[in-house]
RNA sequence: GCGCCUGUAGCUCAGUCGGAUAGAGCACCCGCCUUCUAAGCGGGUUGUCGCAGGUUCGAUUCCUGCCAGGCGCGCCA
């Protein structure tokens, strides 16, 4: 039996006294024990006792005696502790504890992965940038962020679609054309163009697959730049994401939502729900039928399309495409968005609190030689994330912008990144790994066995051993929550605290037997306990997109 | 003015459904490599959990008000 179904078992079995004592009043459908902070409370406890006390006008010491004296005899449980006002602290049977190894040898890559989302299909857009330019660190804690979150999203079992919006549409990517075509020229830049060095890179590109372009009429001309300027920088943020580890599925063309009429069967739809109407030659969505503060222009009274025209479209075309919950991550700058499009989907037929999801990110600020970085493409002290992944790598970058919750500011302090030491926790977490691996090699080298036939839960008594062994049974719950959270900073958090765990059992219990000292079994099972150690760090790194190396 | 987010140690920040003595890293001081990776471990120092009320057995957590900071409120995209 694992560990983590000790853990359910246990509170079933609580529940299943509970209802069988005769309170008068409602007993919860599930029970999940907590792993107290002090290890003096036992490896679980719950305080179910002092929430039912209230409803069911009994004592809850009371309670907590009935439950202790329901559950001696399991032979799962050494011991059941009641303290203060009516704490219960359960002690699990040392031979009972091996499960969590076991589950996590035996399930290796998939250890972790959980049903909660089992067959839900969900569509996780981020990043959406402007193909106008390179990213930049606004679009990172995405990038980053958005990446882990649909590995979580897919080991919780979910059906998960990552996708980029291209906003490649409208008078911005005639900025972007005209820019180029000034640059190409050796033309000064329109005042509201685009006006980073990158674009005179572009130009020269552009050029060197296309002289003649400049001989075109200007209309035409600036159309050609753009287009040809859209397709290099595209591909450039493709490069950029992969080799940031981040992986798109589908690459949608905002342009795209109006070819073969897709507008205006989404415009039908929308009006068949009965949230069109038009108002002064516009045509608008009756969004506060559904709480937005305003109603929103679809199409302009000079009959062009209004940027939320593109956003009902794109969300009809989601729904169409058949995923149950779409998943937007915005920026902190668009969280005026939440209404217009909580209510879009409404006027859409669907469940705001189910179909669609938005989380807002803060922004990252970032720090340079002590002071703030203004991220500005006019003043050219934007930092890309390409820079960014060249001076702190990969691994360190994804990491520090994944292992905090995405609605609290952060601060990014790049001298601090830069240096490869410790003050950044992925290399204590990397460190782990490494360790771990090395502990492994040796043990092979001198035979001493280890897997699944070397458990041996009974040999591992020591408080270190049952400390780690108790943090490998968490995973799948902080798998399970995070999922569910939409929060893959508990992820980092977790496999940080498994890390010190771990460090402090190798400095307390000597994993493998010392010069002439003949191997037992317990050198093998903490062996097999190391094993299951560096699976469990792999994996939760793995949801990360940051790597496990065996060797630092 | 209205709305969203934030305010926890010197710094950067954790702390899901209210729970036991509020945590981690960095920084600072002191120990620990004659055997598995010292990118590590142990010990020490650091707090009006923004302020004030309320709810209750219990509030950093929930509610109200206030203060401070960030962001947003177009027939722009």
């Amino acid at each position: 039996m694992s560990e983590s179904s000790i853990q359910a078992a246990v509170g079933s079995a609580i529940l299943e006294i509970l209802r069988g004592a005769g309170l008068e009043c409602e007993i919860p459908d599930s029970l999940t024990l907590d792993r107290p902070k002090n290890r003096d409370h036992g490896d679980y406890a719950t305080s179910i006792a002092l929430a039912l006390a209230k409803p069911s006008g009994k004592n809850p010491r009371d309670i907590a005696t009935i439950i202790q004296a329901g559950l001696t005899g399991n032979k799962d449980i050494e011991k059941v502790d009641i303290a203060g006002p009516g704490f219960i602290n359960i002690t699990v049977a040392k031979a009972s504890q091996g499960g969590a190894i076991l589950n996590a040898l035996s399930q290796g890559e998939r250890y972790g992965h959980g049903n909660v989302l089992d067959g839900v299909a969900i569509n996780l857009e981020f990043i959406s940038a402007n193909p106008t330019g390179p990213l930049h660190l606004g679009h990172t804690r995405w990038a980053a962020v958005g990446d882990a979150l649909g590995r979580v999203l897919g080991a919780a079992g979910a059906k998960v679609t990552r996708e980029f919006y291209i906003n490649d549409r409208g008078v911005q990517m005639d900025k972007f054309g005209a820019s180029i075509r000034a640059a190409a020229l050796g033309l000064p830049i329109p005042e509201d163009g685009y006006h980073g060095e990158y674009i005179a890179d572009l130009a020269k590109e552009v050029l060197a697959s296309d002289s003649s372009l400049t001989e075109l009429p200007e209309t035409d001309s600036i159309a050609a730049f753009r287009d040809k300027g859209y397709a290099l920088q595209l591909a450039q943020q493709q490069r950029v994401l992969d080799a940031f580890g981040t992986h798109f599925d589908v690459w949608f063309s905002e342009k795209s939502l109006y070819e073969n009429d897709f507008f205006k069967h989404a415009q039908d739809e929308l009006v068949a729900n009965g949230h069109v109407f038009i108002h002064e030659g516009a045509t608008w969505l009756r969004t506060t039928d559904f709480g937005d503060d305003k109603d929103r222009v679809m199409l302009k009274s000079d009959g062009s399309f209004a940027y939320f025209a593109s956003d009902s479209a794109y969300y009809i075309s989601k729904r169409e495409r058949g995923f149950d919950i779409c998943i937007y991550m915005l920026g902190a700058d668009h969280h005026g968005y939440v209404g217009r499009l909580k209510a879009l989907a409404a006027c859409a037929g669907d469940d705001p609190n189910y179909n669609i999801e938005i989380l807002i990110g803060q922004l990252v600020k970032i720090m340079e030689n002590g002071e703030e970085v203004k991220l500005s493409k006019r003043a050219g002290t934007i930092i890309t994330l390409e820079e960014l992944v060249e001076k702190v790598g990969v691994d360190a970058a994804r990491y520090t912008l994944i292992r905090y919750p995405v609605d609290t500011p952060m601060v990014m302090d790049v001298d601090l990144l830069k240096r490869r030491t410790n003050e950044n926790p992925v290399y204590y977490v990397q460190y782990a790994h490494a360790r771990i691996c090395a502990v492994l090699r040796n043990a092979a080298d001198i035979n001493v066995a280890f897997g699944v036939e070397h458990i041996h839960p009974e040999l591992l008594v020591h408080e270190r051993e049952r400390e780690l062994i108790g943090a490998l049974g968490e995973y799948p719950r902080v798998v399970a929550s995070a999922a569910e959270l939409r929060e893959p900073h508990r992820i980092a958090r977790y496999v940080e605290e498994l890390a010190g765990v771990y460090h402090r059992f190798y400095a307390d219990c000597r994993v493998l037997p010392m010069g002439e000292e003949i191997a037992t079994e317990l050198h093998s099972a903490r062996a097999t306990l190391c094993k299951a150690t560096a699976q469990v760090i792999a994996n939760g790194l793995g949801l990360l997109g940051v790597s496990a190396p065996e060797k630092m």
